[in-house]
DNA sequence: AAATTTCGCAACCGCACTTTT
DNA sequence: GAAAAGTGCGGTTGCGAAATT
């Protein structure tokens, strides 16, 4: 048996309010409160209306102090931003925003501000490849033909993206963590298994460096064992400490205390705040590229 | 100027959850 | 504890307005 309905379908009218309606309610409401019993107003006002849509037109329309269309370049921000933390929870979301409802959220989000995040996106994407291609030169000239990975060159990378820089094993930590800081801390991964990562996830995000034990290891069996793929696993010169381990030490000396983290796992910028942190947590699996996670600001 | 397409938004629907009986 | 009633939420729809062809 199905779930009896909340009014009775075919003596209800639907569609736009006129301002009749909207009168009659907005004046009884003001009177007597909703008396705690969406379903029974209409009934009580002599509205031929069902109560779920008369609850609905109290308050994403006719309770005081709403606001509607006009949203500051400050709630842009402050929307984007918790839709990237929490996603489409935007009845969470509206309460951040006084005055506004959950319902004009969404439509602002879904009609204008998801093409404006986007835009800026592509172009910070851009600009970034861009920066870091100059950053990769003189890094490589600094640091006497530092390489990229052939695994990188072989990933069927999309020309909008920048492939993955894998530093030269011999790299200090302190050389990578200057290049890091240059680079404004972006899109740094460390993952323990580096060819399941997909450099286009779903963040759309490629990493720009991607650092991890095993790149050490794959260099070495590189060396041992040619350039040019004859290795048939590509793991399988991999190995950790012995003369590569200090390089790598060094290298996750060199991340540590840069974002209060620092291992072979995975390295992120810090969150937005530590109150989204504590609401609503975070998520440490590696081989997840972590959403760039500062606060989007879209002028 | 008319026809067509796209956009913006109010309102509806269905479902899950909570409260009441 | 179960069923019914009520509430709240997110996704979707439909329609008028605006933009484009």
């Amino acid at each position: 048996m199905g779930r009896a309905p909340c009014c009775d379908k075919a003596n209800v009218k639907k569609g736009p309010w006129s301002p009749e309606e909207d009168a009659r309610l907005k004046a009884y409401i003001e009177q007597f409160g909703t008396g705690g019993n969406w379903i029974a107003l209409p009934r009580k006002i002599g509205l031929k209306r069902c109560g779920k849509s008369c609850r609905l037109r109290w308050l994403n329309y006719l309770r005081p102090n709403i606001k509607h269309g006009g949203f500051s370049e400050e709630e842009d921000n402050i929307i984007c931003s918790l839709y990237i933390t929490i996603g489409s929870r935007w009845s969470i979301i509206a309460a951040q925003l006084p005055g506004r409802t959950d319902n004009d959220i969404k439509n602002y989000w879904n009609t204008r501000l998801k093409k404006k995040l986007l835009g800026k996106q592509q172009r910070e994407q851009q600009a970034v490849v861009r920066r870091i291609h100059s950053l990769k030169q003189d890094f490589d000239k600094n640091m006497n033909n530092a390489i990229i990975h052939p695994a990188a060159v072989s990933m069927n990378l999309n020309h909008d993206y920048e492939a993955p820089y894998y530093p030269n094993p011999n790299t200090s930590g302190q050389d990578v963590r200057e290049l890091i800081i240059k680079m404004g801390g972006r899109r740094l991964v460390c993952c323990d298994h580096p060819f399941e990562l997909n450099p286009v996830d779903e963040t759309h995000q490629l990493p720009s460096l991607v650092f991890e034990s095993s790149n050490f290891g794959q260099f070495s069996g590189d060396v041992q064992y040619g350039m040019n793929n004859e290795v048939e696993d590509p793991t399988a010169g991999m190995f950790h400490g012995t003369e590569f381990g200090d390089s790598l030490h060094n290298l996750e000396n060199g991340l540590e205390g840069l974002y209060g983290m620092g291992s072979s796992s995975l390295v992120y910028p810090p969150l937005v705040s530590s109150d989204f942190e504590e609401s609503f947590g975070h998520n440490h699996n590696h081989n997840h590229v972590f959403p760039q996670s500062t606060p989007y600001c879209l002028q």
